[in-house]
DNA sequence: AATTTTTTTCAACCAAGTTGCAAAATATCA
DNA sequence: TGATATTTTGCAACTTGGTTGAAAAAAATT
């Protein structure tokens, strides 16, 4: 779980001046790696200090636009959120229909999906995001299917 | 756009029965070549007749089970909508970062990928998505780019 | 026609996310 | 140092998308 990476560090590089909070949302971004919901973000915070959530959207909306972290649309109402440094490059992700989890998947090259999709694209697209959907194991399993 | 689909038929087929409402579901996401808004297919459907949205809503839930509508995960909280019949094979969407627009992008092949993805998987895949995101031709012309 | 089943509506609710502004904390400068 | 400006956080109130349960309306079945 990304023990790597230098929060501290992190914000610096980006000029981002370092407080507590911002710490701590990073913090609970590395505690695993998958991507959260910002209602676990906040629990996860809430172990150790309070916060208000409207300070952690604040939070996570300045890290995305700083792209330090990346906001994953998902099926359901709530977003997901994952560190974008230099240990989590870009990966597709798995979701499962029946319980809605999010998994991260390993990074694929994507160089011909983007050739085919770059070219004809009279628009400037600087980001593609796969998502795998389906029956994750755990679900499977609990519908008695192999 | 998709004037080819027989509406009446594909619910015949999936064993729903034909009603106005329903009818006038599938009018609006025929009436152009791009995923709606629950509330643009209100809109859509208001024109003519009065609707309420918890009927929608069920119409496109019980669409989505059948496999006959898609329903898209976009950045934003309102999910998109489109046909998902034989006309309308799977592809990849375009949505812009800064109007939010969803526009639909041609098919490309992804047998490697999914061989990729597939593989190592525990769970069982059954929907690949792909997502571009950036700056639409309108909204990077408003801001001077070339 | 009487009964059952399906479809649509209504009212009330929920959860995610946003807004404007005040309070607190932190930085800057006299 | 203390006074002032700036940044960060918190609070309350709100908006938007979507959901729930049960009643009313419509349609199918007998
Ligand atoms: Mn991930
Ligand atoms: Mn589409
Ligand atoms: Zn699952
Ligand atoms: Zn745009």
């Amino acid at each position: 779980m990304s023990d790597a990476c230098d929060f501290r560090g992190l914000l610096e590089r980006h000029q981002v001046r370092v407080t507590p909070l911002r710490l701590a949302v990073l913090e609970a971004l590395g505690s695993a790696s998958r991507a959260f919901r910002v209602r676990e973000i906040l629990a996860h915070i809430r172990r150790r200090r309070r916060v208000h959530k409207v300070t952690v959207y604040r939070i996570l909306e300045d890290f995305s636009q700083r792209g330090f972290v990346r906001k994953i649309p998902v099926e359901g109402k709530a977003a997901r959120f994952e560190l974008a440094c230099e240990h989590h490059p870009p990966h597709p992700h798995f979701q499962c229909r029946a319980c809605g989890e999010v998994e991260c998947l390993e990074p694929v090259p994507l160089e011909q999906v983007w050739q085919e999709l770059r070219g004809p694209l009279g628009h400037r697209a600087d980001r593609l995001e796969i998502r795998v959907a389906g029956l994750c194991r755990r679900c499977r399993r609990a519908r008695g299917e192999p």
